[in-house]
DNA sequence: CTGAAAGCGCTTACAG
DNA sequence: CTGAAAGCGCTTACAG
């Protein structure tokens, strides 16, 4: 009487009074028309009655497949990228697959796993995976995965693997347009100072959108995507002679930044000034005024990525995929002030 | 010759001129005193020319074990739990274990999983696993995994399953410490309307050392975790015919909820009210004054529970650990208005 | 409709 | 020092 054992589908079968090859056909699904149906349902009282699991090794062995995707993202301490994690996650699970998160480091990130303070990084990932899911990455970073179906997220399309984007320019050219409807011409653009096809998208959209708003004018600034940083280079922009009316941020927790320069220098928002961000993460409705963004639906990245990548597994050859970001007007702008 | 197929320990044999089971002893370090060094360098380099990764499946297969851990959280989309995955992940990673996450609804958290506008539920873990880490739990919640070596994180240490907590009452007395000795006396506590251990904790140990101040009193009540539950809820209080002096929340985003109720009263912060949070998340430094909080480091308890599970599944029995909260003072509290 | 058997890729006694 | 062999728990032809 094995009570410290896990129960296998032998102990079930035993339980059961048939074969243990009856149990997997019962438990996989694969009965109907090749047992009988008094035959399956005592299989199946017997595993509920055993607490019966199936061991996933032995089936994936057996199945050669691994069920095992790698999720590539910078960071998991912000919530963007726990959210893509969870809408992966919701689609492999119903594919049976699972989702191993592989934190890749590239500095760019508050809570980088790599950054000073941290314990220690990631052993690499060396077991076997059936394909990988890469967030935001460097291109270069593709490489260790390369012997491995890949979809890229928010990446440029332009690259060899399939990708899965947001439209972060019809996004921006959105912001823009509702900007210059309000009256602005001056914008001053906070930049992230990380070399991604995200942010370099979002760049070049913004800028060509204001070069296409009569009398429309940019100056830009970087900083890395941390609120400090973000306060300091909006502050650059703010103590220019002729200073924007606007500060369009990369990114929400770069927004936060911004208010903090607008307020130590006692502008106002969005009266003296008008603050825009990216993401529409929790921390666009925690900040007073509740700020105006552009809505990237991360767990949707997740989700859409997964799909592409169990096509692509599935001998397919998916095609790219854009998700619209949605434009979601608050409190933080409002039209310039008169002068 | 198999270009398609991954390599295995038996191509790696073929490549060194070796046996599979020479291969599986050098790759797996057990080759001293039992395999030449030159044979050892041959199959190393084989397998690194073939980019030979072991089947994970058929190694725990093989041992018995998945070694698999699940980890049940509320929600990824709050920073605080992606933080503990990754502490976790670390430690398991390090020990050839791998994280599954499980995202256990309790409707208490923004970007719950199964809140409405959510594709569906996960799949209930129905694969074997070897053990659990649970944080954050109603304790019904684990009798679902009641056969399986558990390990709870910032719960109940009266309860049956090892745990590793913050020492949340010693840092709600830090803060109180801090905010009696700046000359507050009236509190108001923005309390989470969440059934857990840790916020009953905070609550108890907050009206305790507010009780022991001399003139001390306390007000209370409570909301959702979210920025505008929390708004409405420190709103009533700051109603109050004799408003309290500062607002302790049981969470960042809370406080980031009483920073709008006191701006769209006209109130200063710290000058006419203080505030404080708990955790020290992103949030704390995105807000305007910055937030005086107690952190709790996220990642650690990760780790250390990880840790504690390890052991728990070495057959030993880890006793209870408790990790130091630490009191950040921030711009959010300074003495109390004089009247 | 049901069962006996092979085999996925490992690890580890065991024999030489 | 090295190899042949058993067996982990599954799935799936194959035989009855």
């Amino acid at each position: 009487m094995p009570t410290t054992r896990r129960p296998t589908s032998r102990d079930v079968a035993q339980a059961a009074g048939v074969s243990q090859s009856t149990v997997s056909l019962v438990l996989g699904g694969k009965w109907p028309g090749r047992v009988s149906p008094a035959t399956a349902g005592a299989v199946r009282r017997a595993a509920e009655r055993l607490g019966y699991r199936p061991n996933l090794a032995a089936r994936n062995l057996r199945l050669g497949t691994t069920r095992t995707v790698l999720l590539v993202v910078p960071t998991l301490s912000n919530p963007f990228f726990g959210d893509v994690y969870t809408g992966a996650a919701e689609v492999a699970a119903r594919h049976g697959f699972r989702v191993v998160v592989y934190p890749w480091p590239d500095g760019a990130w508050p809570g980088d796993p790599w950054s000073p303070g941290h314990a220690g990084p990631f052993a690499s990932p060396r077991e076997a995976i059936d394909g990988v899911l890469a967030t935001a990455l460097a291109a270069d970073v593709l490489e260790e995965f390369s012997d491995t179906p890949a979809v890229m997220l928010d990446n440029d399309p332009a690259g060899a693997a399939p990708t899965v984007d947001f439209a972060v320019a019809d996004g921006m050219r959105a912001l823009v347009a509702h900007l210059g409807g309000l009256g602005h011409r001056r914008f001053g653009h906070v930049a992230a100072a990380v070399d991604q096809w995200t942010f370099r998208e979002r760049g070049g959209a913004l800028a060509a959108a204001v070069d296409a708003l009569p009398g429309g004018a940019l100056v830009r600034t970087t900083a890395a995507i941390d609120a400090g940083a973000a306060k300091e280079a909006a502050g650059r922009l703010l103590d220019l002679p002729d200073r924007p009316t606007v500060l369009v941020c990369d990114d929400d927790l770069m927004a936060a930044g911004a208010y903090k320069a607008a307020r130590a220098r006692g502008l106002d928002i969005p009266g003296d000034l008008s603050v825009t961000g990216f993401d529409d993460d929790v921390l666009a409705t925690a900040l007073e005024p509740e700020l105006t963004t552009v809505r990237l639906p991360a767990r949707r990245l997740g989700a859409e990525g997964m799909a592409a990548l169990l096509e692509l597994l599935d001998g397919r050859r998916p095609g790219p995929r854009s998700l619209p970001g949605e434009l979601v007007v608050r409190a933080s702008t409002a039209p310039p002030p008169r002068r």
